[in-house]
DNA sequence: CACAGATGCTTCGAATCCGAAGCACTAACT
DNA sequence: AGTTAGTGCTTCGGATTCGAAGCATCTGTG
């Protein structure tokens, strides 16, 4: 474990923080928006944006928790939530009785357009002003590819439960 | 409000989508390692390493909470924890008795030192392995613009107390 | 100097979050 | 069918988070 010690040069030390800095502010002010705009924290407008995306407005619990990267647990107390307050519906799979299918409400949906301009405005205002056309292709090509490969390495807690090896 | 209805296109969505999973996704492995090698908690880190790359090894609680983009009372919070562990010391600031400089003690530093392989472990594994040079070199670029254009603008809860306007 | 406003931090209460444990159902193997 | 492992979700307890309110200090102005 942690057999490579090297350390980062600049460029690279600039990139992490960098990222985790934009993110932050980034989160930060869109959380202020979505709540003024329609009393939404980031997570639950994350779901409820999902959700409207999906063909059919319904995704799994499991598939909705991986899908924003967070916990099973803290997706069911936002899913309550957002249950009791009519802007999704949950119910028991067909197929798999173990498995909860959540739906998108019409109240969702929205909630949704009443709130997605203001977040537009503050993700133009704040990430995409000060680049260029190139830029946002960069940003869009190297994290994408970043994502790919995180998401390709086990993607929740690592050790796969048993390993049926020959 | 919103008076720019106008929509993104599929490359701007995707660098925008991807930027939040990449750090979603980082945050939360790093988060583990960290846990498990020194159990920090991914702020208690980034607090640490500030402190450690300070000249001399201490910050005002305002600074360090704008720098990590974090709430005053979430800090007030992580800094007794951290107090009470030994790894920082707090003391009222010389010059302006209001002030609370926290300080990175020998402990603190050892437990950086402890954690560090790892973490960067991490970062090479997830972050910088799918990338070529230049991809890291434009993501610190652009990444590093957006930066200063969000601390450029009113850095924390918009509206500045009072407008001493002419 | 007295005072109002600004600033720095903490306390408080409520909301949110996570991992571990538990419950229910499904799949695989015999 | 019976047994064992795997999967999906929720409940539980504790930790963390934030904003609002409160307290103390500082600053600028009369």
């Amino acid at each position: 474990m942690a057999d490579t010690p090297r350390s980062f040069d600049s460029t690279e030390l600039g990139a992490y923080f960098a990222l985790i800095e934009v993110s932050s502010l980034l989160r930060h002010t869109v959380e202020q928006q979505l709540r003024g705009a329609g009393d939404l924290s980031y997570v639950q407008f994350q779901l409820l944006a999902r959700l409207g995306n999906s063909p059919d407005g319904s995704y799994r619990m499991t598939d909705l928790a991986d899908g924003v990267v967070y916990s099973r647990s803290g997706l069911t107390y936002q899913a309550q939530s957002l249950e009791q307050r009519g802007l999704v519906t949950r119910a028991p799979s067909p197929d798999d009785e173990r498995s909860t299918t959540v739906t998108i409400t019409q109240q969702g949906r929205d909630t949704l357009t009443k709130v997605f301009p203001g977040h537009i405005a503050v993700l133009d205002e704040l990430l995409f002003e000060p680049l260029e056309r190139a830029d946002v292709e960069a940003m869009a090509d190297v994290l994408g590819r970043v994502r790919d490969h995180m998401r390709a390495a086990p993607p929740r807690s690592a050790a796969p439960r048993r390993r049926r090896t020959s």
